[in-house]
DNA sequence: CGTTTTTGTCTTGACGTCAAGATACCCAAT
DNA sequence: ATTGGGTATCTTGACGTCAAGACAAAAACG
């Protein structure tokens, strides 16, 4: 026997839906609602052993994404923007955040002088050292209710429908 | 044989991570970055859809928490809270809003002078009833790429995961 | 009853984000 | 060399969000 699982928060806006707009088909909704709530979830989580290191989550995108390039740990801001999903004005604003925290450091590119390079500093490369060890294991603490099999499953039906979007 | 997918944008940073920390096991960063990134994605997607209705998510939240709730179509600002994962500044913010754009209006709750009733006027249910007709088509658009069957599991997976967080 | 405690909503101030546009510079074609 | 289009970054202004706390009214309590 399956075990019935109860029903959720989603069930219950379905079942609303279902009653005051019986001519939607809101299959789908269950899918996006669920993905939404969850993926909120899982960033507070997220943000807050974070914020135990001193780094919001947006902060650590960008120095786990200058931490990630090998030394000397450099990357210009349009390439940090291609890595991130962000617009370059939030860009611009992070590493000016993170440049008054002492964490990075605006170098001139001298082969381009439209450009600057985005430097970890020595605070930097320890702080998110240590922040993105913390998050690792955070993570394992998060997935660890999912047994491995579903883990794979989900890892390839995700990777499914993002490769439709981007 | 299975096909071989392609490596995305969350294998290269995997990748990298096993080459700067071969301490760590980022196994699950995969998950959670994908579920991030398609959150992301979708959601601005989403948004496309509403904003062509005049709404943003944020507005399309609350309109349609209270199009579900049946006739007359009114809810507390506690009762709204308590269904859409925000602060209280934030519902309060999102009911200003509304209420400037004569959307839903604030009455007075004659059984708790603490409180107040949020009421969809004629012109919010009109709105709301147009935009989420739009939203399921595109949330049936925007699913349309996967499988009846991938779509069950990804279901299953979704709620058994979120069901350890909420 | 009066006095707490709790509840429901709103206010405040700080952030993070984006779109659109400004600015400075590079580079290729003339 | 000069010009003109493309590129890299930053600026601006408007939103949406939250945490923390203010305030008023209801409920619980002695």
């Amino acid at each position: 026997m399956a075990e019935k699982p109860a029903d959720d928060h989603v069930d219950r806006i379905l079942a609303q839906w279902a009653k005051e707009r019986p001519d939607l088909d809101v299959e789908p909704m269950g899918i996006m609602g669920r993905l939404h709530r969850l993926a909120t979830h899982l960033g507070r989580e997220v943000e807050g052993v974070l914020l135990q290191h001193g780094l919001s989550s947006s902060a650590f995108d960008v120095m786990a994404t200058l931490r990630r390039a090998s030394a000397p740990y450099r990357l210009s801001p349009g390439e940090l923007l291609a890595m991130t999903m962000v617009s370059s004005g939030t860009m611009t604003n992070r590493i000016d955040q993170l440049e008054k925290a002492g964490l990075v450091e605006r170098i001139n590119n001298p082969e381009d002088r439209r450009s600057v390079l985005i430097a970890l500093t020595d605070k930097g490369f320890a702080t998110v050292d240590a922040a993105v060890t913390a998050h690792v294991e955070n993570q394992h603490r998060l997935l660890a209710a999912i047994s491995e099999k579903d883990k794979t499953e989900f890892n390839r039906l995700l990777k499914t429908f993002l490769a439709g979007l981007e």
